[in-house]
DNA sequence: CCGTATCCACAACGATACTG
DNA sequence: CAGTATCGTTGTGGATACGG
């Protein structure tokens, strides 16, 4: 790309409105501390709502108040059920588009592990498959492992 | 691995205290709406103080104290330089800390733009060697792509 | 252009007590 | 077990005015 295809896009880039960002509209669901939290233990299996207080270090009323803005966005869902002689409980279970907010979570908790543990990260995610651990990259859709300076940022293109 | 491994898997992780999570621990250094923001306008080429308050949409006071805490932990360095001519000036600049937290704002940039854009996304990074479209993903060290269904949470195994 | 200073509003959260 | 209700505190951020 030439210097002035690069200055265009630039110029692009400085006009583009951030109200549109996309990451400013997931922050507007999962900006807090206490939703990112609670969306971490619903990844480590916890389902029920005194363990999501509980381990969150939360009070029940914010947990109350983040589980139900959770499941109204449609990240949580709230399902009856019942163990053989107990009575109906609930449980709080991932629905996919809780689920897909897995790689935003292991890349924060990478970065958290890189610059801000003591010793070493407490907990490692393995793949079930062969064992290894896991991690969150970026990558092109070409399959290219891309270095961070590697990467364009520009506004997509109009059609 | 077997149901007792998992069961004890599983023990090991409920024992595990949410405190040394370092999830947790980022969110103390990029745990707001404004430091979120003003890190995705830093990757994005902003360099100036008042720009990052115009394009992050907050006051200047907001701007002021949110760089002065990414600065004091060490995401950004505020360097002087001087334009031939002109007077020396401030520029905020990526550290390599700084830089490293692409990942997650490329992370969450693509779960919003699966379950928040109204149209198409507004944004795309492309790989500057091959030119096609760059995203975050979740991968094991033996290079396989991983589901996200495929993936196991544990605690580190002591040593 | 690059901030600081002050004041104010509201949201997030903790503590505590209480209910089906 | 799964919440609701109330209160007080702090944190985040907007508005405005001012200073190097």
């Amino acid at each position: 790309m030439d210097t002035v295809q690069l200055e265009g896009k630039l110029a692009d880039l400085r006009a583009w409105t951030p109200t549109q960002c996309t990451i400013a509209r997931a922050l507007d669901v999962v900006g807090t501390r206490s939703a990112i939290l609670i969306m971490r233990e619903a990844h480590y299996g916890t389902t029920r709502f005194d363990e999501f207080a509980r381990r969150v270090g939360i009070t029940e009323a914010v947990a109350a108040a983040r589980l139900r803005e959770l499941v109204d966005a449609g990240l949580l869902v709230k399902e009856p059920y019942r163990e053989p002689g107990q009575r109906t409980r609930h449980e709080y279970q991932l629905t996919d588009m809780g689920r897909d907010l897995l790689p935003a979570l292991t890349a924060l908790m990478q970065w958290g592990d890189a610059y801000l543990a003591d010793g070493k990260p407490p907990l490692v995610l393995t793949h079930a498959g062969c064992g290894a651990p896991v991690h969150a990259e970026v990558r092109c859709t070409e399959g290219h492992a891309v270095d961070l300076p590697d990467i364009l940022v520009a506004p997509r293109p109009r059609r």
